[in-house]
RNA sequence: GGACGAUUAGCUCAGUUGGCUAGAGCAUCUCGUUUACACCGAGGAGGUCGUAGGUUCAAGUCCUACAUCGUCCACCA
């Protein structure tokens, strides 16, 4: 069958994914029999199961997948694991809103009707995130789809939160957390966001009775103010220190100490700072070491508790207000003056932050436990750790290794300031936290206590503590798991795990690396005392062609994957993303650059549209054909100087393709696979190939074909994890028997690099674009054949007179020596 | 406030352990439909690699300072 003129993606994707999957080829288990011995695995980040995929998903991807095709061509047990993620807060907001906009809400509906719709909802989104991965042409194996809250997952998330608070690695505790108000829930330190805010600093004194005025943002909260701090070497303060007064601020009485704080810079304000415990981080550590009262202002609902008078029951703002009101009457408003600060925020609603003390569930960062593994501890060295050190240790000892490396000083950094994790979430949607309350007794258990009247904790986990289980929870048997009541006996008796764990490579996009890969460190090193990767490789965010983030809210700056794949094709969409970027480097989009690519995959198609018409009738055996994958170079012969030169570069290629894959330099790769393509094989030996006696019947003719076929093979193999569809489909065209997906990664032959070729064939060129360009500045005619005389010092100009009289368009003659000359290269004259 | 990254042709970016006469794509200009491809071919123009020092036989690449942009972290009441 003939290739038709041009390649249109959109007819072929489809079938092409649909050949691959029912292949099986992408579960490494259907592929035993070719006996490899190395594993490759890398557990995909999940999607939330919120939306659809964007740009960002889809670099993530195709990275993913360049590394899975490659490997699996290699010979390499290859597993790419999909699926997705519940995302606990992002999905419950959107439900919610979706709710509202019904006019309903979750608490009317109550939590089992809410859940079940929350579900349907996220099964709705799983199967249109799951085809578009397959539209973006991913080899992952479906058989082995996970989601975070499946039953199994679930299960999983149960007994590593039991096993930790065996351990006392998890506790119950009052802290200070960030309170969402809206969100009605505590949120992790670094799922808060900040925001620069206009906002009045108020100088007042609490009292006529009290000797020092503060200076504050949020009067309101000094209603729980139990201390002032200042500098121990403050001078004007010094004689206050340790002593406590009884005050009536705005008509609420209260106790406050003088203590004396390192931290408190004099300069600021008036260099003395009311101490509020219950809603300030910095404070509530004051507290501690001063053995503080703490008094709680504001509520969950971000209102001001009951007994403070006539401030209670007041939203903050308000009862800010208010008190400012009562101490201008009263004469104690000092001053008031505009600022700039950061207030937090929600990272999921945006609503501001109220830090206030709560109970709560904790993940110790810094209790230590010991280690069981063997190697782990032989590698460490000791055997009691904790979370944070042997988290820190792991990177810093190399058995992660961090791409770029510069973000192994970010990981650090974050590591070392690391408070412990808050991880219970007042939301419904979720793991729900497996411990249950009797009158005063509490039980933790992965299933629920056998005898009645135990109430289950109302709370849910942070979506981050399953998701930190990723790399490993599912690769978990999947056959009879709940017979398993322990979890290093399911581990024990999982054969993925053996065989896959740990993963080979995380690849994500770097503003996650805290949010998520840290947590997968922790989480897998303590579990299974193993890391749960051995490469991090981070991508850059992808932006509009004017540098900005792509953003939802501007959905004109968004280029959306499926319409681009739609118009120009997945492969054109993944080298226009993956080309000329770096580990790291964010990298600007637009459908310019993907347009650009889709000719590149048209250049290729073509490359072998030309061979397929060209050896219909050259009578080349079968053997010779692209039918069969005879594709050592050692089959080929070569005969003249630009077969050697051809052929010494493929086998260039070959060896500097691999070793860029082998180190993560996707980008390189990708645009020496253009280069060559495209400014080699097609501008030069496919031009070649058409010259007598080249492309005529005779044996020169006939080897340059299967040359030609030879190189064209070769490339397709190399370029097929950058541009799968593409390359597959002309693979399918020429009638190979199995699919290009599972192909031999092609082997360099070190014995087919020549120099001495290479550089004789570069002369050539030189030469043939020197005469194109002279050519073209003295006006000649384009189909006027030139007569030229070279004087060369050897005989290689002359060997190669057919290629440069067709190519330049000129009629050659070799003489000994020139009086004068038209031009000069290296030591050739030329004379026209 | 701290850390990290970026700064290379009009635009978007590559450039591996220093070896470069600094590359590509797009855009632009000239010419051309030659037996794959106009989603094409040929040729041209366009750069003192942010600035100032330093190390070196050799610096886009390494070091120091500065400037501009970006990202992350912390957050001072």
């Amino acid at each position: 069958m003939d290739l038709p003129k041009a390649y249109i993606p959109k007819e072929y994707e489809d079938k092409i994914y649909k050949k691959w999957e029912d292949s099986g080829y992408c579960n490494p288990d259907n592929l035993e029999t070719r006996g490899q011995a190395r594993s490759f695995t890398i557990s995909m980040p999940p999607p939330n199961a919120t939306g659809v995929l964007h740009v960002g998903h889809t670099l993530g991807i195709t990275i993913q997948d360049i590394m899975a095709r490659y490997r699996r061509m290699r010979g390499d047990k290859t597993l790419l694991l999909p699926g997705t993620d519940h995302a606990a807060i992002a999905t419950q907001n959107v439900v919610e809103k979706m709710l509202k906009k019904e006019g309903t809400s979750r608490h009317k509906l109550g939590r089992e009707k809410f859940l079940e719709l929350t579900k349907n909802y996220v099964e709705k989104n799983k199967s249109t995130i799951n085809n578009q991965t397959r539209k973006m042409g991913a080899s992952c194996d479906w058989s082995r789809e996970a989601y975070t809250l499946s039953d199994k997952l679930s299960r999983v998330v149960s007994m590593q939160f039991k096993q930790m608070y065996d351990d006392g690695l998890i506790y119950q505790g009052t802290r200070i957390v960030n309170w969402c108000p809206r969100c009605c829930s505590t949120l992790a330190d670094d799922e808060v966001e900040y925001k620069e805010q206009s906002a009045k600093l108020y100088t007042f004194k609490y009292s006529n009775v009290f000797p020092l005025a503060i200076a504050t943002t949020r009067p309101e909260t000094k209603l729980g103010d139990t201390a002032v701090a200042v500098n121990p070497n403050d001078k004007r303060y010094q004689k206050y220190i340790g002593k406590t007064y009884q005050v009536d601020f705005v008509g609420v009485p209260l106790k406050l100490k003088v203590i004396a704080e390192n931290e408190i810079n004099p300069e600021f304000g008036t260099g003395a700072v009311g101490v509020t415990p219950a809603h300030s981080f910095a404070d509530s550590l004051m507290a501690e070491k001063n053995n503080l009262e703490v008094k709680k202002v504001i509520g969950q609902d971000g209102k001001i508790l009951a007994g403070f008078g006539k401030y209670s029951n007041l939203k903050t703002k308000e009862a800010r207000e208010k008190i400012i009101e009562k101490l201008k009457s009263d004469g104690l408003l000092e001053n008031q003056a505009d600022i700039k600060n950061n207030l937090s925020i929600c990272y999921r609603c945006h609503t501001e932050i109220e830090p206030l003390p709560s109970l709560q569930w904790f993940v110790a960062m810094n209790k230590e436990f010991a280690l069981k593994n063997p190697a782990l501890i032989k590698k460490y060295g000791k055997k009691e750790t904790t979370l944070k050190e042997i988290s820190l240790w792991a990177v810093k000892s190399g058995e992660i290794k961090i791409i770029p490396e510069y973000f192994a000083k970010t990981y650090f950094h974050w590591m070392e300031n690391l408070r412990d994790w808050c991880i219970s979430r007042q939301l419904w949607f979720g793991h729900r936290i497996p411990a249950w309350y009797k009158n005063n007794e509490i039980y933790v258990g992965s299933d629920k206590p056998k005898n009645s009247g135990w109430v289950q904790d109302e709370d849910t986990l942070d979506t981050w503590f399953s998701s930190a289980l990723w790399t490993w929870s599912t690769l978990l048997e999947r056959k009879n798991f709940e017979k398993f009541n322990d979890l290093k006996e399911w581990v024990k008796n999982s054969p993925d795990i053996k065989n896959f764990h740990p993963t080979s490579v995380m690849e994500t996009m770097h503003d996650i690396l805290f949010f998520w890969v840290a947590r997968m460190i922790i989480m897998t090193l303590y579990s299974l005392n193993e890391v749960p990767f051995k490469t991090v490789y981070l991508h850059g965010m992808v932006c509009d062609e004017h540098g900005k983030k792509m953003s939802k809210s501007r959905p004109e700056t968004c280029i959306e994957p499926i319409e681009m794949s739609q118009k120009y094709g997945t492969d054109a969409l993944r080298l226009s993303m993956v080309l000329s970027n770096a580990a790291g480097n964010s990298t600007r989009l637009s459908e310019q650059k993907i347009a650009g690519f889709r000719n590149f995959a048209n250049k290729l198609w073509n490359i072998g549209r030309f061979i397929q018409l060209s050896t219909n009738n050259k009578q080349l055996t079968t053997n010779d054909k692209l039918t069969t994958d005879s594709c050592e170079s050692s089959v080929v012969s070569c005969k003249t100087l630009a077969d050697k030169w051809i052929t010494s570069r493929i086998n260039n290629l070959i060896k500097e393709v691999t070793d860029d894959l082998e180190n993560f330099r996707f980008g390189l790769a990708g645009e020496k696979l253009y280069d060559f393509t495209w400014h080699e094989l097609a501008d030069w030996y496919v031009e070649i190939a058409k010259i007598p006696p080249y492309g005529g019947s005779a044996e020169v003719g006939q080897n340059s074909y299967k040359i030609l076929i030879f190189i064209y093979k070769t490339l397709l193999k190399l370029v097929h994890p950058f541009a799968p569809f593409v390359t597959e489909k002309i693979w399918e065209y020429f009638g190979n028997g199995d699919l290009l997906i599972i192909e031999k990664w092609p082997q360099t032959d070190e014995k087919k690099i020549t120099g001495q070729a290479e550089q004789d064939f570069e002369l050539i060129k030189e030469l043939i674009t020197a005469i194109r360009s002279w050519r073209k500045e003295n006006k000649k005619e384009p189909k006027e054949i030139l007569k030229i005389q070279i004087a060369a010092p050897d005989k290689l100009v002359g060997s190669q007179k057919e290629i440069i009289d067709k190519l330049a368009k000129v009629d050659l003659e070799i003489v000994e020596k020139l009086v004068d000359k038209d031009l000069e290269i290296g030591n050739l004259k030329i004379k026209f």
